[in-house]
RNA sequence: GCCGCGGUAGUAUAGCCCGGCCUAGUAUGCGGGCCUGUCGAGCCCGUGACCCGGGUUCAAAUCCCGGCCGCGGCGCCA
């Protein structure tokens, strides 16, 4: 190594005159490096003094051991391309010296995703995405997409972004739930990983107006074959990147939980009673808010569990009711106090799926697209969705799921 | 949408409670100077800010009212 010519490009993450020698730091994907200047080196000292943050520069140079070198190795360079010269000051302090504010950080949204911290993110993102891939290949799914352009708001729930489509009304899906479900009726295992819109209120750390699910939906399965498989899903992403982005998890300072399978089932009746116990009333059929959620991880001591047989009623359509008739075959996928995914068996039976349509005031017509190959041969199913950024802030420790996502699109934030 | 907290140089903060001593402090950045090895280099000099509007007062960054913006909690949310 030592002696080696080199050319190294990247950005120039701080700059040290000392008179007699000048650093240059540079930063590229992998880490920084030192390149030594010396007085002697009139045309690079010049271009070294002209030099500012976050410029971008190619260098070229041979490679010396040095053990007063920051990594003990550093550049000796013979020359110095400068590709783009950086505005001064920056809006954000990339080194990470300074902090910024949340706001200001999306605001300049690439400088901040330049530090440190922001790509450790995004590295464990994608090793997890790999991960999930990978784990769902080995279980003989195939990656399908559905449309993101649907012709109905006819679920009721969540509201959707409407597009001009021809003359025609038209709208941002706000699921891939139903396509995916036809597609099991032909792959029986598909996956999908894409992005769904909700034109939502919601303003919490947790929720976006455009969000990646990572959406699987099976046949000849149910609801605990679907449980089974997201577990083996999460598990194995929290194990690649425990294995793979050590070093990024260090930069975060973040150790994810171990997940030990099979995860706690707890029924949505018993999260009740721990919940009385402790003295907080939940009415019976009501969702479980966040304080609720909150109160229940801590009283059940487990980071990651399953609540599971929820009420029908605060559930979809296409959720499969049990046989009692208040409670259904459905799950959420926690982590602390936060639903990551969650899924349910799916009705396959086409006369239960009309009469669940009407019962929530829906109308069966609108459905039709849907409702149609349930007189050909649907198997029966099941499936989950999860939200992958909020899985990143398990992986990650971020408090926020804009954190995980490049260009986050919420109530207010429509750029950059 | 509701509740709480906040808005001071490019960035991040101190000052506000208890108005005058603020000609607004500090860090980082930026400009200049010194220094042959720094490792968040150091030292010296300089640069740059009180969100907007109204009010109270002899006097407002500081107190009051309204607005705008932000953060957190909640709500909403297949």
């Amino acid at each position: 190594m030592n002696g080696a010519d080199v050319i190294i490009a990247g950005w120039v993450h701080a700059k040290r005159d000392l008179g007699g020698k000048k650093f240059l730091l540079v930063r590229d994907k992998d880490g920084i490096i030192q390149v030594v200047i010396s007085k002697e080196q009139k045309e690079l000292a010049e271009i070294f003094h002209k030099l500012t943050l976050e410029s971008t520069v190619s260098v070229v140079g041979k490679v010396r051991v040095d053990s007063r070198a920051p990594g003990g190795c550093e550049i000796v360079p013979t020359n110095i391309v400068v590709h783009s010269l950086a505005k001064t000051p920056l809006p954000l302090d990339v080194s990470g010296k300074v902090p910024a504010d949340i706001d200001t950080r999306f605001r300049e949204r690439i400088l901040d995703l330049r530090r440190d911290e922001s790509r450790a993110i995004f590295k464990i993102l994608s090793v997890a995405l790999r991960a999930i891939r990978e784990e769902l290949y080995s279980m003989g799914f195939i990656e399908v997409f559905t449309p993101k352009i649907v012709a109905a708001a006819t679920e009721g729930g969540a509201s959707l972004f409407p597009v001009a489509y021809f003359g025609r009304e038209a709208y941002l899906a706000q699921s891939p739930q139903l396509y995916k479900e036809l597609l099991a009726g032909a792959f029986e295992r598909v996956f999908e990983i894409a992005p769904a819109w909700r034109a939502e209120e919601s303003d919490t750390p947790y929720h976006l107006s455009e969000f990646i699910s990572v959406d699987v939906e099976m046949a000849f399965a149910n609801y605990e074959g679907a449980m089974n498989v997201l577990e083996r899903v999460v598990a194995r992403a929290v194990k690649e990147v425990k294995e793979v982005a050590t070093k990024e998890l260090r930069v975060l300072s973040y150790e994810p939980p171990e997940l030990k399978l099979p995860i706690k089932r707890v029924t949505y009746m018993d999260a009740l009673r721990i919940l009385a116990e402790a003295g907080e009333k939940v009415d019976l059929g009501e969702d479980l808010s966040t304080p609720h959620l909150r109160k229940l991880s801590d009283l059940i001591e487990e980071d990651v569990y399953f609540i599971v047989d929820w009420p029908d009623k605060a559930r979809p359509f296409y959720t499969m009711p049990k046989n009692d008739g208040v409670f259904s075959e459905s799950f959420d996928f926690v982590w602390n106090y936060l639903e990551i995914a969650s899924g349910s068996t799916r009705v396959h039976k086409k006369d239960l799926l009309v009469k669940r349509l009407e019962e929530r005031g829906l109308n069966p017509e609108n459905f039709d697209f849907f409702l149609k190959w349930f007189d050909y041969g649907m198997p029966p199913h099941a499936g989950w969705g999860m939200g992958l950024a909020r899985l990143g802030l398990m992986l990650t420790g971020a408090k926020n799921v804009r954190e995980l996502t490049a260009f986050p699109r919420d109530k207010r934030r429509l750029v950059p």
